[in-house]
DNA sequence: TTAGTTTCGCTACGGCCGTTTCGTAAAGGA
DNA sequence: TCCTTTACGAAACGGCCGTAGCGAAACTAA
């Protein structure tokens, strides 16, 4: 499907992925807070207008930059959901890990967490970040909560399970212990979560 | 305990009251992005370079003000994990209600999100302020987690059970459901959740 | 060719954060 | 009393975000 010819002067070929480029090494480089917009759009080799000619604010860019460096985690039920649980989750923890020590080197905090945290602030800044961002983690997590419902359908969990219900608490339990706890976040951690989350605490 | 006379003029008596009383006012009115530190000094009557003796940045300022809000949740073991359990995760999510009915009106989001992603995006940023907020939660939460080993101790919870990971779940699967689903938070998925933690996902 | 539309780079600006400077005020110590 | 120390208010500043205005460029439509 061939966009249809627009008016006016087309835009800058390559500018879109000059820009997102530029803007990702800055953001590992030095964190959000030290990015600055005027450097990508000098980096990129480009005026600051046909920068916010795209992304109308720097949480917009932010948030694309961040959507465009999710890789896909390929999962499959393999009829041991705590095997396939314990590989998704060690997947994301090293997802974080590459962010982490792709961060800036000063004393500020984790890297890691400051991304995830910014996300989410930006999302809660402005509606249609948080909309795009909401659909990152949904589009990302829908093949795991067809896995859930699959071993819930061969009997490996229970039948009145709400798979969402189970992510959100093995979802939550990372990001909640990498934002507020500050406690690390490592396998032995996973293994522990899995095994709560699956086996229950009661009795 | 007196606290030693120190040497030059003493700082303003009332200022740090005053300051913190007017930021609270304008964060709950404004929201983390709208809120100016140098409109918090003139709400306080005070020169911006008292304020920054104080708190030397924005996020300084604003985790001093969400701490002082804390308000503690009264729990104690009732021989009833699932009702205690209950009863905070609701507590909780009351006092995220607040906030989003004292917040903004503009389309900008829910205030309640914004404000923790802003508080853990603050704690990501600066060391101390992680450290201010990691101790900050777990002021709040030890009193849940002494409930926890309690219950553990009676046998209604699995003597395996390691107390932080459950509730890591718990407050976790809350705090992502608000920031990253974006879907609502409320008594039922309150009941779900405790529901599904203590009972386990398996079988 | 001509007119209209959209993008481009460049520059300047207002608002906010955080820092610095300056003169003054309020305390303790000699 | 005089000196030192610390805090105060006021003002100015640089850096960054986001916006606006300008003329030029690149394309479509007539």
């Amino acid at each position: 499907m061939v966009p249809a010819a627009r008016r006016g002067r087309p835009r800058a070929e390559g500018a879109d992925e000059k820009i997102l480029g530029a803007a990702l090494e800055l953001l590992l480089e030095r964190g959000y807070d030290r990015f600055s917009v005027d450097e990508a759009a000098a980096t990129a080799g480009v005026a600051k207008t046909t920068l916010y000619r795209r992304w109308p604010t720097k949480d917009h860019l932010i948030v694309a930059v961040v959507a465009r460096m999710q890789d896909e985690v390929p999962v499959r039920y393999s009829g041991d959901v705590r095997a396939d649980l314990t590989r998704y989750l060690n997947a994301i923890v090293h997802g974080l890990d590459r962010v982490r020590r792709a961060g800036r080197p000063a004393g500020s905090g984790d890297a890691s967490a400051g991304l995830v945290a910014e996300v989410a602030a930006a999302a809660a800044r402005h509606a249609d970040v948080g909309a795009a961002v909401h659909a990152m983690f949904a589009r990302r997590n829908a093949v795991v909560l067809a896995l859930l419902q699959e071993a819930r359908s061969q009997g490996e969990l229970r039948p009145d399970l709400d798979p969402e219900v189970l992510f959100d608490q093995l979802a939550g339990a990372l990001y909640y212990r990498l934002l507020v706890t500050g406690r690390p976040l490592d396998g032995a951690y996973v293994g522990r979560l899995v095994s709560t989350a699956l086996e229950g605490a009661a009795r």
